[in-house]
DNA sequence: CCGGCGGGTTGCGCCAGCGCAAATTCAGGC
DNA sequence: GCCTGAATTTGCGCTGGCGCAACCCGCCGG
């Protein structure tokens, strides 16, 4: 099995408050596995062997619906903890978590858990910290889909993955995955053809430039007025 | 301060796993509070001082976004604990708890979670399993809000709140806490004229039976196949 | 170099549900 | 018993965004 090096991964908030010689022993336990570009870490109602860290490249975790309508729970960037349904109290899990990118990941069998928890408490503190960082996000995502309009939801979700996983190009920042319009649709609650719409019509004022799968964001800041703006200032007046 | 009964409380998740001394060590820190019907228990962006569990009553949790517009997160039903901002890494509370009933809260000082988890490791091990509830909640929220037209989602929200605080009663089972039109707009994202449409609409058919702030569900079978029925079902096809 | 296919774009018509407004009802307080 | 205000109901018109369908484009494999 390969080693992993801790200095690699010490900085992890979920390694957080423990000594070089504790994350050795936790690290002992891991085996690091690589995913090749849409194939499945794992997948929704698989019994959940695993949880994880992702090293490298990007993964998406999503959730289908019973009617078979498929949502984007979130993208995992690297450093991030994900599928740690046993800790949760889930024996199964939840969502499908596909790499989107060649990508590397550190894997602990779940079994390990309550032992790994009972020896080094502060698993199961950074892991609140991280499961409760999530529930805002998600509490933040209801929020916005109750009361914004769907090119703000885009502008919103657009301007959260530029932060997460934006990458400085020539005329802008890249989001660093390849990244569809029907991505866009499940993470927004909206459809492929409005997002379509809602950047071709953003191209053509200079906020962004999109290609396949790709999207580099021009002008973050117009963008962001945009997703702040209120609607009824002023707006509304006859000549 | 009025001492808590270690027997009341011995069964709550979040106590799961201890052992009635450490129960009533963790009790001894614990003041209960009285708290009347719609007075807060903390209100957003307030510096999260304490951690509570609802020992009777009600409790509604709301977020209002920067726009001013309100939703609600959840209610809080007895034996859940609610408050634990500081637990997951945040120093003012996400939201506003308002008590929709009068009620009875257990508080505990947040700058007494490290050290009870320290000494009490199962804890943040309980905790850890009901956030993730949350988590999981709040994604089945944004799966729906994605997916299903406003009727299903008040459909799931109703069935949602007979399960989680029904009272049997004459002709069916009634919520069992005041709740109006507007509220249930704020948890399922539409607005209290299309939340009176539908409960009238359901009304007509016998489905529900609804006045001010309360509402009986008289036939939770036939809701629950509104709420999953596929609206494709055969039926259209053309001669 | 070619063909096919997975994305992406765009025009068109429609409708679920919103916004507005007015009327009604009910629970308390006085 | 009356008054007030909050909660609810309901009609009406409008529109954001969806569904459909046709079409385009660029990448990849052969």
């Amino acid at each position: 099995m390969a080693k992993v090096d801790s200095s690699l991964v010490a900085d992890l908030p979920l390694f957080a408050g423990l000594s070089t010689a504790d994350l050795d022993a936790i690290l002992s336990e891991a085996r690091s596995v690589r995913v090749a570009k849409n194939s499945p870490v794992f997948e929704q109602g698989e019994e959940a062997h695993s949880f994880f860290v992702l090293l490298h490249g990007h993964v998406r975790a999503s959730k289908a619906t019973p009617a078979g309508e498929q949502i984007i729970v979130r993208y995992v960037a690297t450093g991030e903890t994900f599928g740690v349904a046993k800790a949760i109290g889930l024996q199964r899990y939840p969502a499908t978590a596909t790499a989107v990118d060649d990508s590397v990941v550190l894997a602990w069998p779940s079994g390990a858990w309550p032992r790994l928890v009972e020896k080094f408490p502060a698993l199961a503190a950074n892991t609140l910290q991280t499961v409760g960082a999530r529930l805002q996000e998600s509490h933040t995502r209801v929020m916005e889909m109750s009361t914004e309009q769907v090119e703000k939801r885009i502008a919103h979700a657009l301007l959260r993955l530029v932060k997460q996983s934006g990458r400085k190009v020539e005329h802008g920042i890249e989001i660093d995955f390849p990244i569809s319009r029907q991505d866009i649709a499940q993470m927004t609650g909206t459809t492929l053809h409005t997002v379509s719409r809602t950047l071709s019509a953003w191209e053509g004022k200079g906020l962004v430039e999109s290609s396949r799968q790709k999207i580099v964001v021009i002008e973050p800041h117009k963008l962001f007025m945009l997703a702040e703006e209120n609607p009824e200032a002023g707006s509304s007046f006859k000549p």
